[in-house]
DNA sequence: AGCACGCCGACT
DNA sequence: GTCGGCGTGCTC
């Protein structure tokens, strides 16, 4: 009997640039469902697609047969590809590159005999949800929780640090899953290696066996086995980074984004998509409940509970009494130039020490200096290969580009007139940890030990394991001064904290970044929250900011732990300057072989645009080189487009990308189209 | 993005 | 004489 070939539409990972259709036409002996997983011929290899559905156009290319489907696993269902079809147009990629992202990189491998073979083994029973005994709440607490359950969202828990969100997402998910003995909740954290609290409370609280978590850190096969448990709904809960908000969940009810103020939720390669964003979106189409937590929302979210699209919960208290620490605002002005820790502060960690207690030094800059230049001549650590200095690292005696990590031995004399004084300029944590070293060396613990000090930052906890044992070390009181990046402001519970130093936080300030003081912001209090967790040190709790300007607004909205004063300041800014949340950008950015073709092509590009735009809706600023315009010998250069509409920026960016193509241009080496940037 | 084909420099 | 550099073109 002879079968009658169907067409097939279907999606692979071609990205946008290449000038492919966003589906190919297959053929197939049967009608396969979409959704269905197949392999492909494209050119020479065989690739991995995704049946997006029948074809209906007529043929217009020869059309090859599917290769092979992949058997024993569901079609990804409906509401999956609608989103990834949503993520595709909205970010400017093609459906299938955000399909095929979503997928493990494993399953594009796998042949089909292996497939089957790894499925056998991944099919195991999972075990009764068997929930532990829940925490007692807090009024404030329950309040949250009863609302979650009554009402339909999408919610902004605002809590302060400490103010027990963690219990409110635990409880919120254990209704969601008592309500449907299939319902599955998805819970995003920004980075799971700096929370493994949570991980750790999930599972203790619903069992290990049903808490899976999904990240780019695991190896294939296990990313692999949690997708696909995921996938079939084997797991009820799925913990995960910004790439798990496209994970395939068939009964999705509720997602929490913890920490949503975080950027690394905006993916910032390929398909450039806001996982929060996307979990607004998937929540309203999957009718799954969605809770956004922060201490100090992204003004985005703050604007849309003011403007009633997000119900707002509070938790402004700390659990268990617990206080937020008094904010010190150190003058720098009032100290002899060049000082870098003040009397004030050297005191006030020296008293702490000797009272067993410990502290945080923050200093959001690695290395010993970022910068090392001769004193007799004009020459400064720069990088050859990018428009940045290269940073100074002591211990091994390096200059390393922190942009394409080009690393050098320090010159002994300098390079350009052989002068053996070169001096490292300004301090990062290597420095600041010795300098400490030299200034509390008469400082006594309780126990008459001398003082000890920590440093975490990228270049300590390169190594496995590193980290965590940093970390168990400052918990077991093997530490008294803490010093780090912001690595260390992230989630951590530090009991026995009582001071927290922020030693550089000025650069934010004037930033020509308009959410450079947002971010400062979060990351102060962050830190601060770090501070005074334990209620009986409460009291005495203070974390103490350097600087030059304490009356700039910022500061004394943190001084009074004021995030509504700081957020109004900054929305009527916005508003004001016509900024986001009160106006919508995206970025065309370009990389070159020189900086004159770079910006040749989004010149190009903003004539192109302009008859597309007849309405005049958007505004397209000139192409500006980025701020570090050079990184590995590429220049780079970026253009803005701003409108107060977000439909007609789209329609513009959506008409702009055929155009595009058309202007690639010789020594052009990619472009890429960021919507709804976080870094201008 | 892959993966080919295609045309110019330093190696056995 | 070949191995290999990456420019440019194509993939249902």
């Amino acid at each position: 009997m002879t079968q009658v070939p169907v067409r097939l539409q279907v999606v692979v990972a071609t990205p946008a640039h290449a000038d492919l259709a966003p589906t190919l036409t297959y053929t197939a002996d049967a009608a396969l469902p979409p959704g269905t997983l197949v392999r492909v011929p494209l050119g020479r290899r065989e690739v991995l697609g995704v049946v997006w559905g029948p074809a209906d156009a007529p043929a217009e290319h020869e059309e090859r047969p599917v290769t092979a489907v992949l058997e024993g696993i569901a079609p990804l269902p409906e509401a999956w590809r609608r989103l990834v079809g949503f993520t595709a147009a909205y970010y400017q990629r093609s459906p299938g590159e955000v399909a095929l992202a979503a997928l493990p990189p494993q399953l594009r491998e796998l042949q089909p005999v292996q497939w089957q073979r790894r499925l056998k083994k991944l099919r195991e029973a999972a075990g009764p949800l068997a929930p532990a005994e829940p925490l007692a709440l807090t009024p404030q607490q329950q309040a949250a929780v009863d609302a979650i359950a009554a009402q339909p969202g999408p919610f902004l828990l605002w809590g302060a640090t400490g103010s027990g969100k963690t219990e409110v997402y635990l409880q919120a998910v254990a209704q969601a899953l008592a309500a449907d003995d299939a319902a599955q909740a998805l819970v995003l954290v920004p980075e799971i290696n700096l929370t493994p609290q949570l991980l750790a409370r999930f599972e203790a609280r619903f069992g290990a066996a049903q808490v899976t978590a999904l990240h780019s850190g695991l190896t294939p096969a296990q990313r692999l086995a949690a997708w696909l448990a995921a996938h079939t709904g084997a797991a009820r809960i799925v913990l995960g980074t910004r790439m798990a908000v496209l994970a395939a969940l068939p009964r999705l009810a509720l997602v929490v984004v913890d920490e949503e103020h975080d950027p690394s939720y905006k993916q910032q390669e390929g398909a450039r998509y806001s996982a929060r964003d996307l979990a607004i979106y998937r929540g309203r189409l999957e009718g799954a409940k969605v809770v956004l937590g922060s201490a100090t929302p992204s003004l985005e979210s703050w604007h849309a509970a003011l403007r009633g699209r997000y119900t707002r919960l509070d938790m402004p208290e700390r659990v268990g009494g617990g206080r937020l620490p008094e904010v010190r605002l150190l003058d720098m002005n009032q100290q002899p130039r060049g000082t870098v820790i003040t009397p004030q502060l050297l005191s006030a960690m020296t008293r702490r020490i000797e009272r067993g207690e410990q502290v945080l030094v923050f200093l959001n800059r690695r290395g010993y200096a970022p910068v090392l230049a001769c004193t007799a001549c004009e020459w400064r650590s720069d990088c050859p290969h990018c428009s940045a200095y290269r940073v100074f690292h002591k211990l091994d005696r390096t200059l390393r580009c922190h942009h394409c990590g080009f690393t050098e031995r320090v010159p002994r004399a300098c390079p350009t007139c052989g002068n053996l004084d070169i001096a490292p300029l300004g301090r990062g944590t290597e420095r600041i940890e010795e300098q400490l070293a030299e200034l509390l060396a008469g400082v006594r613990r309780p126990d008459g030990g001398a003082v000890r000090i920590a440093r975490i930052d990228a270049d300590t906890t390169r190594a496995k394991g590193a980290l965590e044992g940093a970390l168990a070390g400052v918990h077991a009181g093997d530490v008294d001064v803490l010093v780090g990046t912001q690595m260390v402001t992230k989630g951590h519970d530090f009991r026995r904290i009582t001071l927290v130093a922020a030693l550089n936080a000025d650069t934010a300030l004037y930033s020509a970044d308009f959410r450079a003081p947002e971010r400062l912001f979060a990351l102060l209090l962050q830190a601060a929250g770090r501070a005074g967790r334990d209620a009986a040190q409460a009291q005495a709790s203070v974390m103490a900011v350097q600087t030059f300007h304490p009356t700039h607004p910022l500061f004394e909205a943190l001084a009074r732990h004021d995030y509504p004063a700081f957020a109004r300041q900054q929305l009527d800014e916005r508003e004001a300057a016509g900024l986001p949340p009160h106006a919508y950008q995206a970025l065309l950015r370009a990389d070159a072989r020189t900086q004159e073709v770079a910006q040749g092509f989004l010149q190009a590009a903003a004539e192109a645009a302009r008859p597309l735009d007849p309405q005049g809706e958007v505004t397209v600023y000139p192409p500006v080189p980025l701020t570090v315009q050079r990184v590995a010998g590429v220049e780079r250069a970026q253009m803005v487009l701003e409108s107060a509409s977000r439909p007609a920026l789209h329609r513009l960016l959506s008409a702009l990308q055929p155009e595009l193509q058309a202007l690639r241009a010789k020594g052009l080496i990619r472009w890429a189209v960021d919507v709804d940037p976080l870094a201008i």
